[in-house]
DNA sequence: ATAGATCAAATCAAAATGATATCATCTAAA
DNA sequence: TTTAGATGATATCATTTTGATTTGATCTAT
């Protein structure tokens, strides 16, 4: 008997994309493995052998259209990672390697309208790996353009944009910066200084518990719980200090003390804001009063 | 002279992967190889030299770290797709089989909440391919439960939510259905009427013309099209009907006709909305006011 | 009935891979 | 300073995988 671990990284890879189209697709034939693998014929063939062997009950060839097709008993042979799957269909599968663009029109992902020059994320992320400083312009929403010396540490995603955090020798504490309004980004090649580093970014490495419940003015709470997958109507979570606001701001939630923010957008509120104390992370977020 | 095109599928995979790790990463060694692939070392060897071949000036090797290190004048091999890149930053590559899951600290993608489950995605996404129409309860937010036949046609993500867009039995129109709101999903096995197909569905094949602009209430523009990428402050978009509300609110774009919304959150504003006539769809769009 | 498409299975040659041994280079500890 | 240990390169050979080709089966469409 053919064991999965047994195989080697390209038949396994094979394998998971015919478990894949049948499980997501419900179909397959020897010509969709060639044009995605640009294998021959005869590989398919024994790639779908291979696959009935693993898993006898998984298809059955219709002569009819000459295809293979999902059966009623199919249990998958690869665990698909649900974010990874709708990614593959929006993107038609791409072919692993330049991520290839068919994009379907059955499965559409968000519009994202804000694009990352590759260019200067590789220059941040290798940055970040050497621990070194980059030079660049920035061009703040406030106060316009300037010259920077910044090291960043990490790049997060906001839910609409990619920021770099990162210390700033400016005004010497860590922020964050848009990677998109980065410009003439340039690693420096040098050792930064200790308190520089992001082991001392403390709003980064602190860690916040916070419980989001239902918002009181829901109808029918249920379709909410079952949106996040709540137990008892509550959604426990722990997040970075430093990116609580974005997340609240992202999910719309309600950081009122008390529930009060009306007019149906808010699906989810802060249970715990008063437990929390004052956070300045939470200055961006909907319904927040800093004094009380 | 060794060509990308003569290779096959998993070299080609290898070649790529040495090629991301040294502009995203900065450095590379055979052990990555090792246990990225499974390989043997003496392939990791292999593959190197192969690249080496391919663009001799990419990378050099420290013998202090031993480590293959990018070099100033490194041109990439492969296309890498700017949203892929950040996706397999994030999720630590993966193995591109079962995206296996060790998330990086240093690049962090926006906070997922709502997880759909991967078997509704299957049976809608076979459904949809099949042109079979589905049954199942449905918990709206403001009707409640109920059992449904819906005919699905396509799977969208708003921005939060990823919905299924179908012919509704009980409504007789199009509608949007939220993924994790369906329950006990079963594919009814025979052909659908022909005014049920996502061909018939108006609003979502109907393509709109948009321009986003700046809005006027932002102190400094250009960091607002550095954003956007935009070209003389204009940003210029073909949307499906369908999904143009949720585009609005995702981006939190002013649709008041005189961008008249203040308040710091909106960068921008829907430029040329009092062409566009009264669209239902914009009910859910920020400052959209239907009687005009 | 017949041509055409697509699948399966078998065979053989070519290519890729894994295993192993030997050597080179550099670091870090003795 | 010397030496052990780690990691890299390279070469060789056996094994595995793949590609190409042929033959045969099944079904559709004409």
């Amino acid at each position: 008997m053919t064991e999965l671990a047994e195989l080697n990284y390209a038949q396994r890879e094979r394998l998971a994309f015919i478990d894949f189209c049948l499980q997501f697709i419900g179909q397959l034939a020897r010509a969709d493995l060639v044009n995605h693998f640009k294998t021959g014929l005869a590989s398919c063939s024994r790639d779908l052998t291979l696959y009935k062997e693993l898993a006898p009950n998984n298809m059955t060839l219709k002569h009819e259209t000459k295809q293979y097709y999902r059966t009623n008993e199919f249990q998958p042979v690869f665990e698909h990672n649900p974010e990874a799957i709708l990614g593959s269909l929006c993107r038609g599968f791409g072919d692993g390697i330049s991520q290839g663009i068919n994009p379907s029109e059955k499965c559409i992902d968000a519009t994202r309208l804000i694009h990352p020059d590759s260019d200067v994320i590789a220059t941040l992320m290798r940055a970040i790996n050497n621990r070194h400083a980059i030079s660049c312009d920035y061009i703040s929403l406030t106060s316009g353009e300037s010259s920077r010396e910044i090291i960043p540490h990490a790049i997060a995603n906001n839910g609409q944009r990619w920021h770099v955090r990162a210390f700033d020798k400016k005004s010497k504490e860590f922020r964050d910066f848009v990677c998109t309004r980065l410009q003439n980004v340039t690693e420096i090649q040098k050792p930064i200084a200790t308190m520089q580093a992001g082991e001392y970014d403390k709003q980064w490495h602190n860690i916040i518990s916070i419980d989001l419940a239902v918002h009181p003015t829901v109808k029918h709470p249920k379709a909410i719980e079952l949106d996040f997958g709540m137990s008892g109507g509550i959604l426990h979570l722990e997040v970075r200090e430093a990116l609580l606001g974005y997340l609240m701001r992202q999910w719309n939630v309600d950081c009122s003390s008390n529930a009060m923010l009306t007019g149906g957008e808010h699906h989810l509120w802060l249970k715990n804001i008063v437990e929390l104390g004052g956070l300045s992370c939470l200055k961006i977020a909907p319904g927040y009063k800093e004094s009380e």
